[in-house]
DNA sequence: CGGATTTGACCACT
DNA sequence: AGTGGTCAAATCCG
């Protein structure tokens, strides 16, 4: 490992350990003045990692330039422009059957086995693909680890402006991963939720992308116990490898949405709640309750 | 009948 | 040469 991938990890981990104390805080009413100060402290740690990792990837990306041009070799597939996004579905027992509805409208043009995996390989497009020029592309795979998780890949991002009538409001805990096209990962895990259930619409995870990174934790070991599953979670009640799914064995941010859709409160009011962390409100902390935190 | 899915073939990349 | 991603003809389905 090198140097500056210590340094991060460095990073998180104080972020990781000062968010422990926030959770302690925050069982203790009286000590938000405190809980504040560890939120700000967090947020300076995280950047830093998120500036560490930033400039590895645009450094690296100035060698795959450089090298594409000494080459003078002119290739079809520009991977490293694509912009991905990794997130996991965890979907109960027999609902693989179900439908997804992440607000877009997405056709299957492929299905791979892939080499190493159990499970096949799904490669969906947005429907208005040729009608909008929407190049956004997703891969569905689900987990060998857990047949209950479908792992989303979101390639590239939305352009068109269709999206399937009620905003798609999957119920479920969300950990989205956005990788660079390397092995440059972030690792943030996020969990939100007023309550049991918040609803979202996909096309706000790369805008509340920001969110979760000024604010996440691991929570994968309170939803997994440590266990295998090394990504973001997504909790829907409803899901089918068309409509979403992937992530595969990562990390990233989390948020969960939860089953039911008696809260009113959609998804993109709550994370309009969080554009400024530091304001979490008493809803907020008593979700924390809610989550035993 | 039109749109979506399946699936083998093809192609880019390593 | 192996693997993953995309294409496109065949097929399915409402």
């Amino acid at each position: 490992m090198v140097m500056e991938e210590k340094l991060v990890i460095n990073e998180l981990e104080q972020g990781r350990e000062l968010a422990k104390r926030l959770m302690s805080n925050l069982k203790d009413t009286s000590s938000i003045e405190s809980s504040k100060s560890l939120i700000s402290e967090i947020l300076s740690i995280y950047q830093n990692a998120i500036s560490m990792l930033d400039d590895k990837k645009v450094l690296k990306r100035s060698r795959e330039i450089d090298d594409k041009d000494s080459k003078n070799v002119i290739k079809k597939r520009k991977v490293f422009e694509k912009k991905t996004e990794k997130v996991s579905f965890f979907v109960g027992a027999g609902q693989e059957k179900g439908s997804i509805d992440d607000g877009y409208c997405w056709r299957k043009y492929g299905q791979k086995e892939i080499h190493g995996s159990i499970n096949p390989r799904g490669y969906f497009r947005c429907t208005h693909r040729f009608t909008q020029n929407c190049l956004a592309v997703k891969q569905v795979q689900k987990s060998d680890r857990d047949p209950s998780i479908f792992e989303v890949k979101y390639v590239g991002s939305h352009t068109c402006n269709n999206t399937t009538t009620s905003p798609k409001t999957p119920n479920f805990s969300v950990s989205t991963f956005q990788e660079g096209n390397t092995a440059d990962e972030q690792r943030e895990d996020i969990k939100p939720t007023k309550t049991e259930e918040a609803m979202m619409s996909f096309e706000d995870l790369e805008s509340k992308k920001n969110i979760f990174r000024t604010f996440s934790f691991s929570n994968y070991e309170f939803e997994n116990g440590g266990g295998g599953w090394k990504g973001n979670l997504f909790h829907e009640n409803q899901l089918s490898p068309a409509a979403t799914t992937s992530g595969s064995g990562i990390t990233s941010e989390i948020a969960t949405a939860p089953a039911s859709v008696e809260n009113s409160e959609t998804a993109d009011s709550y994370f309009s709640s969080l554009d400024n962390i530091i304001d979490f409100g008493p809803d907020w902390l008593l979700s924390c309750d809610v989550l035993n935190w």
